[in-house]
DNA sequence: CGCCTATTTGAACCGGGTCAAGCATTGTGG
DNA sequence: CCACAATGCTTGACCCGGTTCAAATAGGCG
């Protein structure tokens, strides 16, 4: 993980930082400064489970996963994170220690800012507290759906959930496929499931023409077709 | 849900309620009596998933739990909430609706704080507007670990991780027997399979002697040796 | 005591996990 | 540029855990 040299956060382009919104005054873009910047290539790991907190991480470039490692060495991807958005944030509670690892899904440049800035920063900016705490409380929501989804859906359904999923997160490209592409191990890994039934689910929806598939790239012909292949038993799709 | 004469927070004995470690002025008092005193019979939802957001719960006394509704009606049990704990504060992030319900495991009085009071108690004491932030942030590490856990343990293991639980949250009674008696049913709903499966691996644990019970109170002779039942493939026991 | 609900047990079915083998794709070094 | 290795993807077959259905039993409460 190479260090280079800080971007400044007053000639950062991305708008929905939660820190940048918060910047109002000149000291506050004074402690932005004490940040660092970082270079990660893609599946390099630059959060590691059970480790000291060393801050929070915000994804200037690139696009990462959050996961923790479970029985047997076997994956749960928790969350999939794009440009513009926090992680490593989970240092906060009772704990010390990172209750979650975190990995690169392409080259990225990240964002660090230690404990000490983070506190420092949270005494005297309460618009930034105020900032965390509805991050904290909508990934609360999507938590929990995820959870009452794991425990509800079908393996069919979570891997069409999935799907849909990260498309509505990631958008499409030139191309009509979807903006991310992670290898069927990590769809399974996300929605709880294993790589052949990823598998065996793609395949019958490729034969049902619901998405298209070029080597990992997937596209959606109609989304609201997919949809409603799990929408009827689920009237809350809130993730 | 009778309405009753406002308990005032100097009075409460509740100390770790997030809202009164927060009040230290004479204003923050004033503000903290702005709220409601609510009685609830067992059994009785206060809150219900889809609703508008009507504030933050406080349980002054009792015991609930927070579920979401799925597929076919099936209940997904998110929370199991005592007494001094909050409720209902979902409605934060970007809805305005609440993701969940609530209901009383026997019979409670609840604080309510309302949409407006509540903001405004967040803009006047930032010490609050910390502390739910923390709340979020460990409520997010126990939901994210909670996914983990339904995607990779087996259901003997998700029940006996239910037990435990509950155990440590609620503690025990004068008979040994654990604190909270929950239906079959419920300790399927919280662990995420069915009610005959929690069934079966109690008669399992029983002929075991891991447990005993008594009608719907479990107790548990050895803990750390219940615990090894699980804890060889799990490292990270964080709920 | 009798009704209603909760709990328990049995049996059958099936979704989904596991194992193994074959195929495709990518990458690397000669 | 090709050969070969390594990795990822796909498919088939098997089997087991877990859900579902049904029916019996126990327990709680008016």
């Amino acid at each position: 993980m190479m260090r280079r040299s800080s971007i400044h956060c007053s000639s950062c382009e991305n708008y929905e930082c939660l820190i940048k919104k918060s910047l109002s005054t000149d000291e506050a873009e004074r402690l932005a400064m004490q940040k660092a910047t970082l270079n990660c290539k893609k599946g390099q790991q630059f959060i590691m489970e059970g480790t000291p907190v060393s801050g929070l991480f915000f994804i200037y470039k690139g696009k990462a996963k959050v996961l923790k490692t479970g029985i047997y060495g076997k994956e749960q991807i928790l969350r999939l994170v794009q440009e513009g958005e926090i992680i490593g944030h989970r240092g906060f509670g009772t704990k010390n220690k990172y209750a979650i690892s975190a990995s690169a899904l392409e080259d990225a440049i990240l964002c660090n800012f230690s404990n000490e800035t983070l506190d420092l920063m949270m005494k005297k900016i309460p618009e930034l507290t105020y900032e965390l705490m509805l991050f904290y409380a909508d990934e609360l929501n999507r938590s929990e759906t995820k959870v009452k989804k794991l425990a509800q859906m079908t393996v069919r359904e979570k891997v069409i959930d999935t799907i849909l999923f990260i498309q509505r997160k990631f958008g499409i490209n030139h191309k009509g496929g979807i903006n991310l592409q992670l290898s069927r191990k990590e769809i399974a890994d996300y929605s709880g499931t294993t790589e052949e039934q990823v598998i065996r689910t793609i395949s019958s929806l490729k034969s049902e023409a619901l998405i298209k598939c070029s080597g990992k790239m997937i596209s959606i012909p109609d989304t609201r077709k997919l949809q409603s292949e799990i929408s009827e038993h689920n009237f809350y799709l809130d993730q």
